[in-house]
DNA sequence: GGTAGACCTGGACGC
DNA sequence: GCGTCCAGGTCTACC
């Protein structure tokens, strides 16, 4: 089965829409850097899986996969790789307040096919390194999801214990559980805040009301759902501003806040586009530093 | 409202 | 080889 998604954004990358957020690499995405090629297993009919490839032509996306893909699934596919992609944001107010950003049409972020997804992706990527993280997700597709992203109604169908024992999560295991029976028995409408014209404070709060997201990660969430008004701090933002703005980690709570605010004070100049800015700083060191 | 301590796991580091 | 620390934090009990 093949078949397109148009229209892209002007000026669309997608090797650049998929390599600006560490979550491409994350299991069951792959990105094939070399023949820009990007592989996941979407979620079709009731939920079953349809291993696809996505690559990029002049001014249109293209979609084979080895299985059957009925009409409705092939929307289903579309709407997932639009949200992937970031495909239905205008960012043309950033690139005119961040000239840099602009030439390399950077802004785009690659993101996860739902928000469940970015949140759980988000809950295994606090107060770990990068390869624990990578690890988790990959147990999670194999051993929850069948070898896709599970969905909520499969992990609420996991004990938090086995959670924990088959997925190396740690204590993330209760709250990743909590989550998904949350949202699979209806007690939160996770689609209902995949939406950016949202009011912040709201946002926020829903967020930061799930067990297990605090004050970083309901800040990273607000960017998932293409809300760029705040920076996630956490020990990367020190560690960058250590070494490429020189301002030193306080070790006390109220240094600590201080140093928060200056780096509020830092991005400022880019409202409503703090978070790009400050992911354009970071991820430039990543790539070339 | 502010703070200390616990929390899973695995890699880095010093000895 | 072993112990300790800590990493893209959060929650809870306690003051």
């Amino acid at each position: 089965v093949r078949f397109t998604i148009r229209p892209l954004p002007p000026r669309f990358d997608l090797k650049q829409a998929v390599s600006t957020y560490g979550y491409y690499m994350l299991a069951p995405t792959r990105w094939d850097k070399q023949r820009l090629v990007l592989e996941y297993p979407f979620r079709g009919a009731r939920d079953r899986l349809i291993p696809a490839r996505v690559t990029q032509r002049d001014d249109a996306l293209i979609v084979t996969s080895p299985s059957s893909v009925s009409a409705a699934e092939r929307g289903n596919i579309r709407t997932q790789v639009r949200r992937m992609l970031r495909l239905d944001e205008d960012l043309s107010p950033w690139f005119a307040v961040h000239a840099a950003a602009r030439r390399q049409r950077f802004g785009r972020l690659f993101r996860s096919t739902t928000l469940f997804e970015d949140v759980v992706r988000t809950m295994t990527g606090c107060n770990v390194t990068w390869s624990s993280t990578i690890r988790m997700n990959q147990l999670l597709c194999d051993h929850v999801g069948g070898g896709g992203f599970p969905t909520p109604q499969q992990l609420a169908a996991v004990k938090p214990d086995d959670l924990k024992q088959r997925c190396k999560v740690g204590y993330r295991a209760e709250r990743i559980v909590r989550l998904a029976r949350d949202v699979a028995e209806g007690r939160i409408d996770i689609a209902a805040l995949d939406d950016p014209t949202r009011d912040r404070k709201e946002l926020y709060g829903a967020f930061a009301a799930i067990h297990g997201v605090g004050p970083y990660a309901a800040r990273n969430l607000l960017q998932h759902v293409g809300c760029y008004d705040h920076v996630p701090i956490d020990s990367e933002t020190y560690r960058h501003f250590r070494e490429v703005h020189g301002m030193s980690t306080p070790k006390t709570p109220g240094g600590l806040r201080k140093l928060h605010a200056r780096i509020e004070r830092h991005y400022a100049r880019y409202e409503p586009y703090q978070f790009l800015a400050y992911w354009f700083e970071l991820w430039h060191r990543y790539d070339f530093g």
